[in-house]
RNA sequence: UGUCCGAUAGCUCAGUUGGUCAGAGCGCCGCUCUUACAAAGCGGAGGUCGACGGUUCGAACCCGUCUCGGACUACCA
């Protein structure tokens, strides 16, 4: 083995081969675990968001597989409609052509090349991250089983009338010309105008003031609404208003919509461009007037002037001829909520098309009830508040979109306008009688890609087929996901699988964080603090970094400021930490529910623990036989012990893995590996190995605890680091006597119970005490510890004799001491230093070595930190209430601690006494 | 607008039936190249647990109020 780990030197074998052995398809026994994944955009590329969640994933997957428990990582990518298509399209737009000189079939024709080209990067990052996804059972949500479920559902939830057409106000996206659902839509504070019009009353040289944020939508008005309470206005109610401009007399109204405080009190309504104005409309059947065109121009049958405008420049006009006619009452700046669609960051515009919807509540009153009853559970459970909150209050769902690439809505018109919807021609044809020559135009709207996500528990296991794999691994065990999308995505799940399976898709849903920088901030391409998780494997040099995160920027005029931001915080590039590292981090940030600040301090931190395993490994594999040798069993108090320590660690481990805590998992782990296996037994096992005289048989049985427990240490750290436990693991199996080809499916460690060992673990603390008093000594007064030490020891009780007596060659090698002398209680020991352990005093003579006034001090301050502790402790006895009411077990451990405290502090003020006697 | 989350060591964070719970890692300060590891070893310093009340024998933990952050959601034209 390398001196150092070098993780780019094993990883990437470990995993074409476990790829090439199948060794992710399921087997196993009767109890199934399964999680879909959820799927990236095929196109995509992995963020720190997938390498976090799939780490997360693959944890619990490798976990359960070692159980011996029939396991299934279904994955899977996305057909991620609108993002692949603008892909697509800027591709083409580069090239000097566009989507429509293509035409539809040539252009999904495209889209499918561009699948086909890079659809195979995020699944090779994916491999990377050493995920076990079964690649056999990959899918696609436009693969035709996939398609056909869609089709499916589609018809069904028609059929049932849960799926119907209707014209209504959608958000439109003008530069995508696509309506959106309200999910797509993010509205963000910006700085606009408030503009006040004075609109004249007919038949009176009087006026009334509206006040807008969207002059140009005042020539789709048809109304103005009052408060009807509204002393001021309410005269005014049934009279008209001369509409300016547009020329049109429209009502004034009443609705209690209207806040009288606000503005004038007078609101210009406009039904068709405003979603509460729409509402508003409905109520007094008011016309609608629609202004725009799909591109957000002014529409033709609007006033000569204004046609073809674009919105904006519209309302420069407007609000030109407004002031020309003196009808421009005042303009007042005016914070308001922008709505932009989440792709192309165009302002949407509330537009009055034809779409299809779903009638979502009859789908979200058991969605609803299944977490309320538990049979899904938010980890964290406060996550189903907010899941709570939108399905009460849940609107229906717009699922078409006017794009080329999707599932096209499985519906056909005739020339009157009538409806079908089936598979496809053929099956409407039969379904509904229809001679052969009535002509039939499919719809030219694809679904919105939610829509088959929202299958995707399902869909994936053959659904609509009855398939094996549906019986065995749905409903699935949890789903992994984001906050961000539990209305994208998660609520639809429950709705849909509920409705189509009568299941739910998912036991658990685990919530995770969002993967923030090292400041807090989200990483985005325009803030240039974006990470790539494959650098962080690789490791990235600086000028490689900077080209990476100023190139394609939306806006390069932010490359300076990021060039000079990446080059001071990473002035050397990033080192290659490996697969292993960055996964361990991930587990370790892994807490519930809270955003995680990537501190790249951490990632080295568990490099280095990589590194110290991996030495640990190299010690063992020098110091054991090639084969297991066949040794008594090791009654060593060390190998007693750490057997004792493993068992406790591989049921907290256990422990934490199910309650989703990889944090505190890999906190057991880590402290483990690091401060009992190599601080203390390494130490303690090169006694019994390198002993001068050795006793063979306590060398052999040492050798197979080593051997022994890195092997189940190993399994342990599989899952969250599993190339460097495989390539170890190789090495030291066979030392370990256990058989297998792979860690992967080596059975992870159970009921080690029976290795609980209290004795040990008493025996042992007391040596631990003993060397710290020593070190303790050594490390305060500056004493090289490459110097043996003298220690007398005063007061030694017959147990304290008898461990001596037992494991002096233990203390001897890990305090470095030279002579160990015991006392008589009559004799006084020389000057010393002194350490307590329990009534014994651990001397450390001074000749020479020790400064009077430094273990002064020393003592002093362990003397305060005894009195404080004990006043602690003898102020809460004192209390007659705590004797009384607390539980006596409590009661007497404290009195039992107070004993302590005054033991040690009668012993620590004899040993200041001492010193005092002594000339400094 | 409503909901939710957070505030603990210089930094990033654990602390889930209220009874050594005041912790870990990193960083910092000493001493060491001791035969797996300087990406290391040994020792050390460092916090009135955001503020104020309350419940309790006992509160970082439970309740209330407040301050400061953050997220989501709705919205006044």
């Amino acid at each position: 083995m390398d001196k150092t780990y070098q993780p780019g030197a094993i990883e990437q074998k470990h995993y074409a081969r476990w790829e090439r052995e199948g060794r992710f398809a399921p087997q196993g026994g009767e109890a199934s675990f399964s999680i879909a994944i959820p799927p990236p955009n095929v196109t995509g590329t992995l963020h720190m968001g997938h390498a976090f969640q799939d780490t997360i994933m693959d944890t619990l997957i490798r976990y359960q597989r070692q159980r011996g428990i029939n396991t299934l990582w279904q994955h899977g990518t996305d057909h991620a409609g609108i993002a692949t298509q603008m892909v697509v399209e800027r591709q083409l737009n580069a090239a000097g052509t566009s989507k429509r000189d293509l035409g539809r079939e040539k252009f999904v024709e495209r889209v499918w090349d561009w699948k086909a080209a890079s659809g195979g990067r995020i699944n090779d990052q994916l491999r990377r991250m050493g995920a076990s996804v079964d690649w056999s059972r990959e899918r696609f949500t436009m693969d035709e089983g996939l398609s056909e479920a869609v089709r499916d559902v589609f018809i069904q939830l028609y059929d049932e009338q849960l799926i119907y057409r209707g014209k209504r106000l959608v958000n439109w996206d003008p530069v995508l010309l696509t309506a959106l659902s309200d999910l797509e839509v993010l509205s963000e504070d910006e700085s606009g105008h408030l503009w006040h019009f004075r609109y004249p009353l007919e038949g009176t040289d009087e006026h009334l003031v509206v006040a807008t944020t969207r002059p140009e939508t005042m020539l789709g008005d048809t109304a103005v609404a009052v408060h009807p309470d509204d002393e001021r206005y309410q005269h005014l109610v049934g009279k008209t208003v001369r509409l300016p401009i547009a020329d049109r007399s429209i009502p004034v109204i009443a609705d209690d919509y209207v806040d009288p405080e606000f503005g004038s009190g007078c609101v210009k309504i406009t039904p068709a461009h405003d979603f509460n104005d729409y509402d508003i409309g409905k109520r007094h059947d008011l016309p609608m007037i629609n202004v725009l065109t799909d591109d957000a121009r002014i529409g033709a049958d609007m006033p000569a002037d204004y046609r073809g405008l674009d919105r904006f420049d519209a309302r420069k006009q407007i609000v030109a001829e407004f002031e020309q006619l003196g009808l421009l009452e005042k303009i007042e700046p005016h914070n308001l909520k922008v709505p932009r669609g989440d792709r192309s960051g165009a302002i949407v515009e509330p537009y009055l098309t034809d779409q299809w919807y779903v009638r979502i509540a009859p789908l979200a009153e058991p969605a609803i009830k299944a977490v309320e009853d538990g049979s899904i559970k938010f980890v964290p459970e406060n996550w189903s508040k907010t899941y709570f909150d939108w399905m009460h209050n849940i609107q229906d769902w717009c699922i078409s979109r006017q794009l080329w690439w999707g599932h096209r809505i499985p519906a056909w018109y005739d020339d009157q306008g009538n409806i079908y919807v089936g598979r496809d021609e053929a099956d409407i044809r039969e379904r509904h009688k229809l001679s052969d020559n009535l002509v039939l135009r499919q719809d030219d709207d694809v679904l919105d890609t939610w829509f088959s996500s929202a299958l995707w528990p399902f869909s994936t296991l053959g659904w609509p087929k009855k398939t094996p794999e549906l019986q065995t691994f749905y409903p699935t065990s949890v789903l992994v996901t984001g906050f961000d999308i539990i209305f994208f995505w998660v609520a639809r799940m429950i709705m849909f699988g509920l409705k189509f399976t009568g299941e739910v898709p998912f036991r658990e849903v685990y919530i995770h964080g969002l993967i923030r920088d090292q400041d807090g901030q989200k990483m985005s391409k325009s803030k240039g603090n974006v990470l790539d998780p494959i650098d962080l494997i690789d490791g990235i040099d600086l000028e490689s970094l900077v080209s990476k995160r100023t190139t394609g920027l939306m806006q390069p005029h932010l490359a300076p400021r990021i060039e000079k931001a990446t080059r001071k915080q990473f002035a050397d590039g990033i080192p290659e930490y490996g697969t292993d590292a960055l996964r361990f981090t991930f587990a370790s940030l892994a807490t519930t529910g809270r955003d995680i600040r990537f501190d790249l301090g951490r990632i080295e931190g568990y490099r280095n623990f990589c590194n110290k395993l991996w030495n640990a490994s190299r010690f063992v594999l020098a110091s054991t036989e090639e084969k297991a040798n066949s040794a008594p069993v090791d009654d060593s108090l060390p190998g007693r012990w750490i057997r004792s320590r493993l068992a406790h660690t591989v049921a907290e481990v256990e422990r934490q893995f199910e309650r989703y805590r990889l944090d505190l998992a890999a906190q057991a782990i880590y402290e483990f590996t690091w401060h009992e296996f190599c601080d203390w037994y390494l130490e303690l096992s090169k006694v019994a190995l390198f002993d001068d005289d050795p006793d063979q048989g306590a060398k052999q049985a040492t050798m197979q605890t080593l051997a022994a427990t890195l092997e189940a240490l190993l399994r342990v750290i599989h899952p969250i680091m599993p190339f460097i436990s495989e390539e170890i693991w190789q090495r030291v199996a066979v030392r370990a006597g256990v058989d297998g080809d792979s860690i992967c499916d080596t059975r992870w460690p159970v009921d080690l119970s029976k290795h609980v060992d209290a004795q040990a673990e008493a025996d042992m603390q007391w040596l631990q005490r003993f060397v710290l008093g020593i070190r303790q000594i050594r490390g305060e007064m500056d004493i090289a510890p490459g110097k043996p030490l003298p220690v007398v020891l005063q007061g030694a009780s017959a147990n304290d004799l008898t461990s001596l007596d037992t494991h002096e060659h233990l203390i001897r090698k890990m305090a470095n001491l030279d002579t160990i002398t015991v006392l008589d209680d009559d004799q006084a020991p020389p000057p010393s230093a002194t350490a307590l352990l329990g009534d014994m005093q651990i001397c450390v003579p001074m000749a020479g070595l020790i400064n009077v006034d430094k273990e002064r001090e020393r003592l002093a301050k362990q003397l305060n930190k005894s009195e404080s502790d004990l006043a602690r402790t003898q102020g809460k006895l004192d209390n007659p209430s705590f004797v009384d009411r607390a539980p006596a077990a409590v009661v007497a451990t404290e009195r039992q601690r107070a004993d302590e405290h005054r033991t040690q502090i009668e012993q620590l003020r004899a040993q200041l006494q001492k010193l005092d006697t002594m000339v400094p």
